[in-house]
DNA sequence: AATAATGATTATGACGAATAATCATATTTG
DNA sequence: CAAATATGATTATTCGTCATAATCATTATT
């Protein structure tokens, strides 16, 4: 907050031309991270797109070609979703072809979702666009300043999880 | 992502007890800012809740108490939103006889907002508890560490504003 | 004076995410 | 073993956030 800033607010705010004052939310931890969380976002979005793909769905599909046979309860574990919500993503991508769908052998309730060729293909293609728009959506920030960046935030979410 | 991750990826997820793979989710930044944005703003809604704010309506009444006399045009640019939702964040702060609304005397078609004592009150406790329950999720962290984590966030954030 | 732009408002819709209820299969336990 | 309970997937529904479209009053423009 700068000092005219100051003397802008004390005066009052009814000259449209004046500056606002954030203070509070400048300030705060959350705020900030909200507004560079949609600046990154945004920029996957953008790219993902074409491809027909969300966010959720490209990490969705990722999972899958990761873990073959993993279970939609595990995709809504480990991306903190509620189960409701998987089976639409999953849907959409098992009707594009990306990933099928079959009964666990071990425990018929289970769905074993695996990804196809097609499914793998996607994901790379779209893995490789999202690190490149994240990389210029941080094109502020030197390759050490990102690294710190991830650190923090995994402290940030490790020590509630 | 650990060897044994990476083994047990490879054998398949079909166990319900193997860990599951997330190689690409954990590198994105997007989806790490996301992860931490929701712990700290979890942590935020807790203690507004008793007072009966919302982070935004927080944020709104923090804006008018430090800029007297601000329009919702200008609360609505500053936190990147759209009127219409600034009209009832308004409302309702006004119904509950935190901030009053009064006509421009140089545009009659602005409202000029001004906090109430009641509303100055209520800000400055609930800045204080959002403060200190940010400063609890964030314990993992040293203070000079959070500095650098608003330094970096704010960069990203102001390369695309 | 007529036209266009701005600010506030209302109504509406899209979207993400959460809950409740249902059904099939597995597990537990009396 | 049979009954009760728990788990996994699914559907329908709801809530909350956020954006768009349309309307009205006031101001600025030409």
């Amino acid at each position: 907050m700068t000092a005219s800033n100051e003397l802008r607010a004390t005066q009052g705010a009814e000259d449209p031309a004046a500056t606002v004052t954030d203070s509070m939310a400048a300030e705060l931890v959350g705020y900030n991270l909200k507004r560079s969380y949609l600046v990154v976002r945004n920029a996957a979005q953008e790219v993902l797109e074409p491809m027909g793909l969300k966010v959720v769905s490209m990490t969705a599909l990722s999972l899958i070609v990761d873990n073959p046979g993993i279970a939609p309860s595990q995709i809504a574990d480990t991306l903190q979703m509620e189960r409701p919500n998987i089976v639409v993503i999953i849907d959409e991508l098992e009707t594009r072809q990306l990933i099928s769908r079959a009964r666990s052998k071990l425990d018929r309730r289970r769905f074993a979702l695996t990804a196809t060729v097609r499914g793998r293909r996607l994901r790379d293609q779209a893995s490789a666009s999202v690190a490149k728009a994240e990389y210029a959506a941080l094109g502020e920030l030197s390759d050490t300043e990102i690294a710190q960046l991830l650190d923090l935030l995994r402290r940030i979410r490790g020590a509630r999880d």
